[in-house]
DNA sequence: TTATACAAACAGACGTGAATGTATATTTTC
DNA sequence: GAAAATATACATTCACGTCTGTTTGTATAA
C-alpha cells in the first residue's frame, strides 16, 4: 500500500488513533510500543511516524478527541451560576456522570489519563494542562459554593474551599471507581448520589462540632 | 565498598528501597529504571541484582512496608461494628484519613501505587492483589451500611451497595486530591468532611425523588 | 487532454542507545 | 579459605528514530 488519497490518509489517521487508545488501554501508555499501535491498527510503524511525531504525540491527539468530563464542568461552570448555585451545581454534576456513563470513549481517555499513565518525563505538557485544569475546576467550585452561602443555600460556617475539594474528590471518585470496575449503575444513580452528598452539605455540621 | 557485616547489608537493602520510593515517586515506576535506584542510594546495579530479583520485585519490596489506607480500614471493619454502626464508620474513616496525612511514607506509596503506576503486563500480581483488598472494603462498608439500617441509623431506602461505592470514592477521591497537590489541611477538616458526608446519608431522599 | 513533475502516504531496513540480566572480579568478614 | 556482599564487565534484547524506497494521487503546463 502506498500513495492514498485524502479520505483514505485521514481514516488510517483514525485507524491509528483508535488503536492507541485500545492499546493504552488494555497495557498502560508506558507499556504500549509504537510498533504495537502500529500492528494494531494494521499498519506499520512508518504510518504512524508519516501522522505523528512520538509517543506522547499520540497520546496528545487521543486525548484531545474528547472532553473530558473535567473540561465538560469547567465549561458549564463558567456559566452564571444565577439565583440557584446549589441547583445549577446539581445539575451540572449529574450531567457530567451522566456524559462519562454513557460515552465509550470518554470512558477510555478518562480510565487512560488516570489509570493507565505514570509520571514519566514526556506527557508533561498534558499533566500540566490537566493540573490548571484542575485548579480552575476548583476554584469554579469555590465560587460557587461562596453564592451558595451569601444567598441563604448552604450554612454560613461551610468553608467553599474545603467544600470545593470535597465536591470534586467526590464526583471524581465516583468516576475512577465506576470506570475501573463497572460494579454499579452510575448513570442511574448519579442523581441520588449527587443529591445526597448536597444534602449533607445543606446540613452540614459546624466545623467545631466535629472533633476527635 | 565491598563486603559488609549483616547490618550493613541490611542498611544497603534499606538504602536501595528508601532510594526506589523516591525515584518512584518523582519519574514514575515505568520511567524509573534500575540504574537510577542504585545511584539514587549511593550503590550500582550490583547491589540491587543482589537484594532483589528486577524492578517489580523492588515495587513489591517497596510496598510491604507500609499499610495502606484500604488495608488498614479493611483491618478495622474486620471487628464487630457493634451497637453503633454508622460512630464505628466515622471513627476508622477519619483514622485513615488523619494515618495518611501523618505519615511521609503511606502518602509516598499510595501515591506511587494509584498515579505513578501505569498498566503494564509487570505488576500485575500486586494488582491483582489491591483489587481484591478493593473489594473487600466494599463488601466490608456494604455490611456496616446494612447493619445501619437495620439499626435505624440510616433510612430504610438507602441501598448499602450504591452507599459503600459512594463512602468509597468520597475517601479515596479525597486522599488522591490531598496527596497529588496537597492544598488543603486533609487532617484538620477530616472529621468534618466524614461527618458531612454521613449528615448526607442520613438525611438521604429518597431514590424515587432524585431524578433528571 | 494528456504528459510530466512532484509530493503525499506509506512500508521496510538500518543504526543506535539504553536498559536488562548475567557472569565474573574484588573485597572483606567470619 | 569460604562465602557473603558488592562492583564491574559483558552480552542481548528491544524500542526508537531516521532514512530510503516505492507507488500513486494531483497539480501544472503543453
Amino acid at each position: 500500500m502506498v500513495r492514498r488519497t485524502k479520505e483514505e490518509a485521514e481514516a488510517t489517521r483514525v485507524q491509528l488513533l483508535d488503536a492507541a487508545e485500545r492499546c493504552f488501554r488494555e497495557k498502560g501508555v508506558a507499556s504500549t510500543t509504537l510498533d504495537d499501535i502500529a500492528k494494531a491498527a494494521g499498519h506499520t510503524r512508518g504510518a504512524v511516524y508519516w501522522h505523528f511525531e512520538n509517543k506522547a504525540d499520540i497520546f496528545e491527539a487521543v486525548c484531545e478527541r474528547v472532553v473530558t468530563p473535567m473540561q465538560a464542568m469547567l465549561g458549564d461552570l463558567a456559566a452564571d451560576p444565577g439565583s440557584d448555585p446549589l441547583g445549577y451545581l446539581r445539575k451540572d454534576a449529574i450531567h457530567v456522570l451522566r456524559m462519562l456513563s454513557e460515552c465509550e470513549r470518554v470512558q477510555s481517555v478518562f480510565e487512560i489519563k488516570f489509570c493507565k499513565l505514570d509520571g514519566g518525563p514526556d506527557f508533561d505538557r498534558l499533566r500540566r494542562a490537566e493540573l490548571e485544569t484542575h485548579g480552575r475546576c476548583l476554584s469554579m467550585l469555590e465560587v460557587i459554593f461562596e453564592a451558595a452561602v451569601r444567598r441563604g443555600q448552604l450554612p454560613a460556617h461551610v468553608d467553599p474551599k474545603v467544600t470545593a475539594e470535597a465536591m470534586h474528590a467526590f464526583i471524581g471518585g465516583l468516576m475512577r471507581s465506576w470506570v475501573e470496575r463497572h460494579d454499579f449503575d452510575l448513570r442511574a444513580h448519579a442523581p441520588w448520589l449527587v443529591d445526597t452528598f448536597l444534602t449533607g452539605l445543606r446540613n452540614a455540621p459546624v466545623p467545631e462540632a466535629s472533633t476527635d
